[in-house]
DNA sequence: CCGGATCCGCACCGATACTG
DNA sequence: CAGTATCGGTGCGGATCCGG
């Protein structure tokens, strides 16, 4: 059974706490930023959600408008998706980010789903602009992306590129270390959690759009 | 004793919430925007927040950073303010106002703490620049409150002002009242909640500067 | 296997009472 | 005034089960 219960408090702060307060109820909206997820999807990128839980928040965020539940266009199934006004909630969710890198990280194993990098990655990386566009066709968790450094941004799309200068595939702990990590590359590879085909140069190239001087 | 479970993510989102999603933290952090509050200020600001589990917030909240226990100035008394790092949540905070403000009243009596309307004033109060800047003395719950209407923004301070154009005591809902209803005052000052003093047209003023055309 | 539903134990929460 | 102590209820976490 959903949740119900409210901070009893006029405040637009507070009603909107009451809305995606509760626990993890914040986290599906992140996964749904980038593109519509099934349901198993959203346990794979949520390990340590319940499935009872992830249920009920699905359900409730669908009652409050902030998702909606659409049968998928070729297949039989169907998946949540963000609605306009759940999609409001995308520069809150990325300031929260950026607040959220300067805390320590949780102790122990800890999990990271293609989405957060994607995320981290849109918003981090300030290719030069004047360096020519590069595009990434990027398979992380069974899922293909296309990645385009272009005009200064990286922009991030769920599905395959026409064409991509380079292909990895990889899990999105491996990836995030490529992003920040000039050694993981061979390392990676060399162990066998990175599959890369193409021109091997650009994924340094990510990884300076991600931390070099057009950063900050 | 204070909670203590984690998302376990990585994520910057998933982070963040580990330190300030837990139930009233954003909240108690929004009452601190303003200025900083003794325990019992939290209390009354929060009625619906029982009093051990504010103690276990602020302690943790103290804890991992984001507020600071600090014996007030003048009296013995000791009272929590935000750190720089807690402070950095502001904009949060009022984008997700903003985007609570589309939200469902809570259905019930609900609360309203003088910061919070303080700070949908401050937020949505658009003067026009041209106009004269005014001086309002505000007494909301017993404490005092400079507002003023000045090049095309309000500003809002604590304590009491050097000259003011108009004072008014009441308690926040009424005021809340005040800034949407142009018939509230006449009313208020009918039945007692509101008391003013000083130039009553200014009043209106406020009401215009929050509704009118440069809201937006 | 996917998309949940059911069950259970516990930590968190909410309300009230109590204390220095 | 500023919390602490206690206690019942429930949301949450973890596991298992079930229909398609």
């Amino acid at each position: 059974m959903p949740t119900s219960r409210s901070y009893r408090d006029s405040c637009g702060i507070a009603r909107a706490l009451d809305v995606v307060g509760e626990r993890w109820a914040l986290l599906v909206v992140r996964e749904l930023l980038l593109t519509p997820q099934r349901f198993s999807e959203l346990r794979h990128a949520l390990p340590h959600v319940s499935s009872n839980l992830l249920s009920d928040r699905l359900r409730e965020l669908e009652h409050n408008g902030v998702i909606r539940r659409v049968p998928a266009p070729t297949e039989g199934h169907q998946v949540y998706e963000l609605t306009e006004r759940g999609r409001k909630l995308e520069p809150i969710l990325r300031a929260l980010g950026d607040w959220g890198i300067d805390a320590p990280q949780p102790p122990g194993p800890a999990a990271l789903s293609a989405t957060s990098v994607l995320i981290f990655l849109q918003g981090a990386a300030r290719p030069g602009p004047e360096a020519p566009p590069t595009t990434y066709r990027l398979e992380l968790d069974g899922r293909v992306w296309t990645v385009i450094l272009r005009s200064g941004r990286a922009e991030v799309q769920p599905g395959e590129p026409a064409t991509a200068d380079v292909s990895l595939r990889t899990d999105p702990l491996t990836f995030s270390a490529l992003l920040t990590d000039s050694a993981a590359l061979t390392a990676a590879r060399a162990d066998g959690t990175l599959a890369v085909a193409g021109d091997l140069s650009a994924v340094d190239r990510l990884r300076e759009a991600v931390s070099g001087p057009f950063s900050y």
